[in-house]
DNA sequence: AATCGATTCAAACATTCGTTTGACTTGCCG
DNA sequence: CGGCAAGTCAAACGAATGTTTGAATCGATT
């Protein structure tokens, strides 16, 4: 009567969370729906019900999964961890944009998840951008801190760590329009990662460029 | 029987294209509900079947007033109309990022309505692409060639113009984790100039950096 | 073999939601 | 006045969908 114990691996709980990923992933709590879900994982409709309790606790269950597996795919490059700020900065944005855009071979699918809950939120929001996002860009604020150098304004910063983080997931965000527009996201992970080179120097530039301590060269 | 002339300015038509842009932007296609859409206009549930003949129908409707509104709202800055690429850049960064963060008075709603088609694709996505999007990035991609220079690679010009637009939009589309990140966007017109400048000055450093004649500055 | 808990299944239930219907009101024209 | 077209309305219809139910099946334990 009870919903088993969680830990336990029953087979259809894997097919349901896997199946599940993949079509709110695609098209997001709401639209998703339930029959759907089971056909594709092969099992009957109240197996949702009977394993997890409800949609909705299938649908916090799929996020639990996708930040776990997130952050543990590959660890995080940090500021500390690099002698130059700049060559953190590359290697943060090949870190981030390869997250953000890859598609777990079996259901990562966190990426386009989190692009679903920018356009309709639900709860699990709120707990992943305190648990999920806020460190990530705790990290990146650090490095482009670093880049800007002692003498920049508290609300530069901010918006210019707001601006790295526009660019590694507009690809994804956009991708439905971008696509349209003639330029569809790359997925493979060395495209990402020479996009995301591009984009770095690019952001580069451009945070020295701004930074206070860099030589105005107006005429 | 059949729906009547469309130009007429039946009152309640008027009444549930304001009410339905404000919750199809706010909520997206799907999930907006005819009967919340009737009663926010103060009209019985069968008026939207009457005056448009079906709830996708409206939403088309809406859409073509929006784009309409939006592009009627303020001319787009051109680079011809500019003697220096780099204040076009900043003159077009105000007027796109004014485009998408300020909801019109009454019910612009066009930025919100597109965030929404970027999670959750309609047919009207395709058609505002073409007509509004793709005219609105080619000026852009005009003006970003300008600044680079003859000698630069088309795939970096567009990779980069894309940059620029992700500047833009990203402050509206991802407005919910910003806001839980403690950055809600800004929404006067003068905070919204103020971001753009910022960003412009950013993206300009950023693309004058990138330019092949640019000097490289390693050491 | 008998039993018991866990799991699966087809069917049904309850609600939501887009749409249709048919009666009623209103304003206009002959 | 009488009739007609346009618009409004409450009610109901029908499909989609999350959930529940109660029986059937399976596997392990005694």
């Amino acid at each position: 009567m009870s919903p088993p114990d969680p830990t336990r691996d029953a087979d259809t709980r894997h097919r349901l969370l896997a199946a599940a990923g993949e079509e709110f992933s695609r098209v997001g709590f709401r639209a998703a729906n339930v029959r759907d879900i089971c056909a594709a994982a092969e099992a009957n409709v109240a197996a949702v019900n009977y394993h997890f309790g409800s949609k909705e606790a299938l649908y916090r269950q799929v996020w639990e999964h996708a930040s776990r597996d997130m952050v543990a795919a590959e660890p995080m490059p940090t500021l500390a961890a690099h002698a130059d700020p700049a060559e953190a900065l590359t290697d943060f944005m090949r870190w981030f944009m390869r997250l953000v855009l890859i598609e777990g071979t079996g259901h990562t699918c966190a990426g386009s998840m989190l692009a679903q809950e920018a356009a309709e939120p639900t709860g699990a929001l709120s707990v992943f951008v305190e648990h999920g996002a806020a460190p990530i860009r705790k990290e990146l604020r650090r490095i482009v801190s670093a880049i800007l150098g002692r003498g920049a304004n508290r609300r530069v910063v901010d918006d210019l760590t707001n601006a790295v983080i526009a660019l590694c997931v507009n690809p994804k965000h956009s991708s439905e329009i971008l696509t349209r527009l003639g330029f569809p996201p790359p997925t493979t992970a060395a495209a990402i990662n020479r996009m995301a080179e591009r984009l770095a120097d690019f952001a580069l530039h451009g945070l020295i460029g701004l930074s206070p301590d860099a030589p105005t060269e107006e005429p």
